[in-house]
Order: structure tokens, then C-alpha cells, then sequence
RNA sequence: CGGGACGUAGCUCAGCCUGGUAGAGCACUUGGUUUGGGACCAAGACGUCGCAGGUUCAAAUCCUGUCGUCCCGACCA
């Protein structure tokens, strides 16, 4: 491609709605351009990249067996009310209405769709595994889209679906799509790590999220060096003790608190009651019914962990109002051992098991209750890990301290089970004739996140550092001067030319520029190799190889194209 | 959905407080000089100051509303 002829617009100054370095980079490098909020234009030096990624995962998932597929886009809506997620997932879900008012769905996922299908198709174990993905644009009506194609309104995902005739098989095809995921983040050149992960509203029993360490990224992993346990902060537990249990006081005592209603307030003075002696009693409400999620005074409660145990459509955090409809009281006095309908669901924290010499709000503004000893003062509860881990707890494995860092979540693998198939009637007569659910796994990868993550992992103070697997070009050919009969350009074509006809991914800066402003855009935009070629060094029959961010070699102009080709099949193996 | 900030040329921004001729740098056009790390000189083109109301002799500037963008939060009682 001759650089004149295409359209990179390059940008020295980065677009002031740009916050994180790679999505500055992606309009910088001329890769992108923004319609509006979440909604991005690739260009073509971008789509090249997305189309690399693409093409790597394509090929991974072909190795590991999965058929390539494509999906509608625009859903209809009952197989989406069959499954309960019409409702579950309604807050991420774009609907559209056609001339006569019914209601359609952009797709944000094709779990109801590939069930459908399969339900259709099915019919034998004989025709199982199987494994359907594709590679299509997804719609989600984001809470808050941000950081350019982190997390956007419309993105491209491959999404998978594997149907299997038994638990054990689908284990296989999960850890089939758990090593193809290794390999395809590997291959883009990428630093990533499997996490443990929650199910969340897809639902199923196993998850692992990888992840691409990055301060910029929206998830808090929890890790164990030594033994390798590695989890999503929503789901990460750890082997810290439980309350020390103490000397049991008296029986209950109400005192008067007026003005606190909050845990630091109360564990400062005149009442002094340490914050690990306090139970924190927050309120939710469950389909409309109140539920009490209790963890220790210093702890934090893991809302994830609360919404998969309470299991419910609709889950939030109730209103000060609505406590004191459920409670008789305003929040800051709240407690679950006065005062509780039968009818409220009480949650409480494994930490706090054995636990007495408690404090707690009593239901009544004002007033908090001392001495209470949970498992004798709080009846019905049900035991939980609700708590969210922290940095240098005990591993729950091995012991040692767990780790926390920030990161990109890039894909996900679930093992579904059977709760699709079940409901959309995905069923197949197995061996013994009997009819039982497909079951079945899901598998996701954030295409346009990823090639962001790669962006934000791989770059220097110049730009971006391609690695040579996703770069939009492998090598980009500098002449510093395009006069037509000159020397320099005559050897550039020939180079470019050569290399072209070798297969090799090749762009010519034809522009009639500045060298300084062609070497500033070939650093922008990152491409692995620059050949440079100009009049000193021609005239000792030399042009430049400059990998990018390495040093200048020179290299005898008859053999630069033997050159490039090495340097690109060594830099290919060094990823493979 | 709540809080905050911001909307002025393609991009980055100044001007707004204290109302009175629409600005700079970069990019763009033309000509010339340059040519190994984002050149220089000269001339030029480019704006309903997000939009709609209001106040005023007069609004980019003050007021109200609205739309959009970005950031933080949306659990920790």
C-alpha cells in the first residue's frame, strides 16, 4: 500500500474526550474515529487490526473444533422472555420497534438464538459435541461507555456455544475453549492470565475470566504467587480467620446512640466499639422483598456474591424509606436481631460465624444493641461468604498473602449447564434412549477490547509498538526523499515491490514530507520494521532496518529484503 | 440515575468574571525557500461561539431550559 494513496489520519494532539493512553492512541495512530458516545468508526488502518485479531482467533477456534457460524443481529423477543433474561438483562438490552409496534432485540449475546437453533438441529447424542461461534457487532445499552472501545455501545465479539451430551463432556469442551483462549491472547501478544470468575446474569457454575494486567482496566483481580489461585475480586475469597469469639457478656442491652449511623461514628468515643465488633446490617430488596445482608463492622460487603446467592430477577440496594417500611428504622440503626419479620430473608457473612460480644443497630433510630451473640440472637440467618476480599489476606489455598492488581478483562469462558437448553427445549435422546438437556458452555472474547488492551500493553512514549502478529503492517518503507528519478525513490520501489511480491506486509511513505514528520507517524502508528532509506546511506549502497523501539542496523540495499524477511521470521517465532 | 466539569474554526485551546468589531497555535489552500526526527516566509480560506428561549440599545459573555461530551459515583447505613 502506498502511504498517499490510503487514509491515515495521524494526530499530533490527542482529542480532549480521550482519557486513557490507548484509546489517545487509537485516534492518535489514526485507527479510529469517534460518531458519538460508545459508537466508533474503524478506519483502515484500525479494521487491518481488527481483522488480524480476527483471523488469529478464527484459527484457534477452528483447531479447537468450533464451526463458524453467523447469527441475526435483530432478535425476537420471546426467546428471550422464555429464558427470563427479557427481564434479567434488561438493563443492557437495545429493543427496536418495526412499522406495526412489536418489539425486537439487538443482540448482545446469542445464547437464545444458538439454543434455538440447536433445539431445531439436535436431535442425537451422536451429534454432540459441537461447537458454534461467530464473529458479529453486539449491542449493549451501557450503564456509563468509556475509555473509546473499552467499553462501548456497539462492539465485535466472537462469541461461542458448545452442546454437549454430558457434565463430563462439556468439561472437556470448556477446557478445550479455556486453551484456545491461552493461545489466542498469547499469539496477540498479549500479557494474560485466567481468573476465577462469578456467572453473573449468563448463569452456570464455572467461569474464568482472562485478564490483561493494566492499571487502566475495570477489574480488581485477587492473586496467590506461590500457589497460583488467581480470582476476580467478585469472586475471590481467602483464609482469614473468623471472629475471635469471646467471653459471652450479658444478655442483650439497648443503648442510646442519637446522631450515629455509621460504623467509624460508633467506634469512636463515648461508645468506643471497635468496627470488628460491630455487625453491618445493609438492606436489599429481592423482587420487591427485603433482604438483609449482614458482614463484619470492617468488612466490605461483595454485592456479586449477595445477587448469586439470593438468586432473584431483580436485586437492589433499598431505599432509606423502604428500610424503614421493612425495619421501622432509618439506615445507621439497623440490625437484624429486633424487630424482624419472619418473612425477611437474612444473609449473613461467614466471618461472622461464632461471632458475640457484637454490636448492632436495633431497629429503632437511635438506639443500638450490645452484647449480641449471632447464632443465638439471630434466628433463620443463612450462612454465606458475602465479604469482599482484601490485599494481604491469607490465601485461602496456601496461606500466603494475596495480591491485587488491576486489569482488562479480554474473554470469558462459562460452563452453562443445562439452564438454556432446558428452557428453550434444546433436548437430545441419548444412548439409552432416554430425552435429556443439551449441555452446554459459553465462550466470549471482546474483539475491539482486545485490540485496545493490546494498544494499552504494548506502546512507548512515541506510540504504539504493534506486536508483529495484529500490526496493521510489518513493515512500513521510509524514503526520505519521493523526487521521482531519484536514487532513493528508485530503490525504495524496488524494495517495496520485492517485499510485496514476497508476501510481506508492506506500506511505501510516498508522502512528499519531512522525514521528521514521516519517522514521528511511522512511530505513532507502530508498525514493527521501518526500512529508511536516503541519500548518505544509499550512496554507500546501505539502507536502514530500525525495528520499532530497537536500534538502526545497516544492511546492504541488494539484501535488504532478505534482511526484512529474517528479521520478520524471527520476530514471528519469538511469538508462535 | 446522582454529582462535577466542559461545549468557541478540522484538532488543541484563549476570550466569559467586568456585555460593545470572533481570536491564537496546529491542520488546510496558493506561491516561494527548505528537506535525516512533527520546517520557515508571505498571502488566503475556514465560525449560526451546541441548540432554544429570556434580560438588554447591544449577548460567546448574564439568566432559564434543553441536547451532547468527559470524569466520578451509583453498595459499604
Amino acid at each position: 500500500m502506498r502511504w498517499s494513496q490510503y487514509f491515515i489520519p495521524t494526530l499530533k494532539e490527542s482529542p480532549a474526550d480521550a482519557e486513557i493512553l490507548s484509546h489517545k492512541l487509537l485516534l492518535r495512530a489514526g485507527l479510529v474515529r469517534k460518531l458519538t458516545g460508545g459508537l466508533y468508526t474503524f478506519l483502515p488502518l484500525g479494521l487491518r487490526v481488527l481483522r488480524k485479531i480476527e483471523n488469529i482467533i478464527r484459527e484457534e477456534m477452528n483447531r479447537a473444533g468450533a464451526i463458524e457460524v453467523l447469527m441475526p443481529a435483530l432478535q425476537p423477543t420471546d426467546i428471550w422472555q422464555k429464558t427470563g433474561r427479557y427481564e434479567t438483562a434488561s438493563d443492557v438490552l437495545y429493543k427496536a420497534r418495526d412499522r406495526s409496534n412489536k418489539e425486537w432485540i439487538l443482540s448482545p449475546t446469542a445464547e437464545e438464538v444458538i439454543t434455538t437453533l440447536a433445539a431445531g438441529e439436535i436431535s442425537s447424542y451422536r451429534q454432540m459435541p459441537v461447537n458454534f461461534y461467530q464473529v458479529s457487532v453486539k449491542f449493549r445499552d451501557e450503564l456509563r461507555p468509556r475509555f473509546g472501545l473499552m467499553r462501548a455501545k456497539e462492539f465485535i465479539m466472537k462469541d461461542a456455544y458448545s452442546f454437549d451430551a454430558s457434565d463430563e463432556d462439556a468439561m472437556a469442551s470448556y477446557q478445550r475453549m479455556y486453551g484456545a483462549y491461552a493461545r489466542i491472547f498469547n499469539r496477540c501478544g498479549l500479557r494474560n492470565f485466567p481468573v476465577e470468575a462469578d456467572t453473573g446474569v449468563i448463569g452456570g457454575n464455572l467461569s474464568h475470566e482472562f485478564m490483561v494486567p493494566a492499571e487502566t482496566g475495570e477489574n480488581d483481580v485477587v492473586y496467590c504467587e506461590p500457589c497460583g489461585y488467581a480470582a476476580n475480586i467478585e469472586k475471590a475469597t481467602s483464609g482469614i480467620p473468623k471472629t475471635a469469639a469471646r467471653e459471652i457478656g450479658a444478655g442483650i442491652e439497648k443503648f442510646a446512640t442519637p446522631g450515629v449511623v455509621t460504623i467509624e461514628a460508633l467506634s469512636k468515643p463515648p461508645f468506643s466499639v471497635p468496627a470488628n465488633r460491630q455487625i453491618k446490617t445493609l438492606v436489599y430488596l429481592a423482587d420487591s422483598q427485603p433482604v438483609l445482608a449482614l458482614v463484619r463492622g470492617d468488612d466490605q460487603l461483595n454485592e456479586t456474591k449477595l445477587m448469586a446467592r439470593i438468586g432473584a430477577a431483580a436485586v437492589r440496594p433499598a431505599t432509606p424509606e423502604e428500610c424503614v417500611a421493612a425495619l421501622g428504622a432509618r439506615p445507621g440503626s439497623l440490625g437484624a436481631v429486633a424487630n424482624v419479620p419472619s418473612s425477611v430473608k437474612v444473609l449473613v457473612d461467614e466471618r461472622l460465624r461464632g461471632a458475640n460480644d457484637m454490636t448492632t443497630g436495633a431497629n429503632e433510630d437511635g438506639f443500638h444493641l450490645r452484647n449480641v451473640s449471632i447464632e443465638r440472637d439471630i434466628k433463620a440467618a443463612e450462612w454465606f461468604d458475602l465479604r469482599t476480599v482484601t490485599k494481604g489476606e491469607p490465601c485461602a489455598k496456601c496461606g500466603q498473602p494475596l495480591k491485587m492488581q488491576r486489569a482488562i478483562e479480554v474473554g470469558h469462558v462459562f460452563k452453562l449447564g443445562t439452564k438454556y437448553s432446558e428452557k428453550l427445549h434444546a433436548c437430545f435422546l441419548d444412548a439409552d434412549g432416554k430425552s435429556k438437556p443439551c449441555v452446554m458452555g459459553c465462550y466470549g472474547i471482546g474483539v475491539t477490547r482486545t485490540m485496545q488492551a493490546v494498544i494499552e500493553q504494548c506502546n512507548d512514549k512515541d506510540g504504539i509498538v504493534w506486536p508483529l502478529a495484529v500490526a496493521p503492517y510489518a513493515v512500513c518503507i521510509t524514503p526520505l526523499s519521493v523526487a521521482k528519478d531519484s536514487a532513493v525513490m528508485q530503490t525504495a520501489e524496488k524494495v517495496y515491490t520485492e517485499l510485496k511480491d514476497a508476501g510481506i506486509e508492506v506500506i511505501l511513505d510516498d508522502r512528499d514530507d519531512r522525514p521528521g514528520v514521516k519517522f514521528k507517524d511511522a512511530d505513532l502508528v507502530g508498525f514493527p520494521l521501518r526500512v529508511s532509506i536516503g541519500e548518505k546511506s544509499l550512496a554507500k549502497g546501505e539502507v536502514e532496518l530500525k525495528p520499532r523501539g530497537g536500534a538502526i542496523t545497516f544492511v546492504k540495499a541488494g539484501d535488504a529484503v532478505a534482511k526484512v524477511r529474517e528479521f520478520l521470521v524471527a520476530r514471528a517465532s519469538e511469538t508462535a
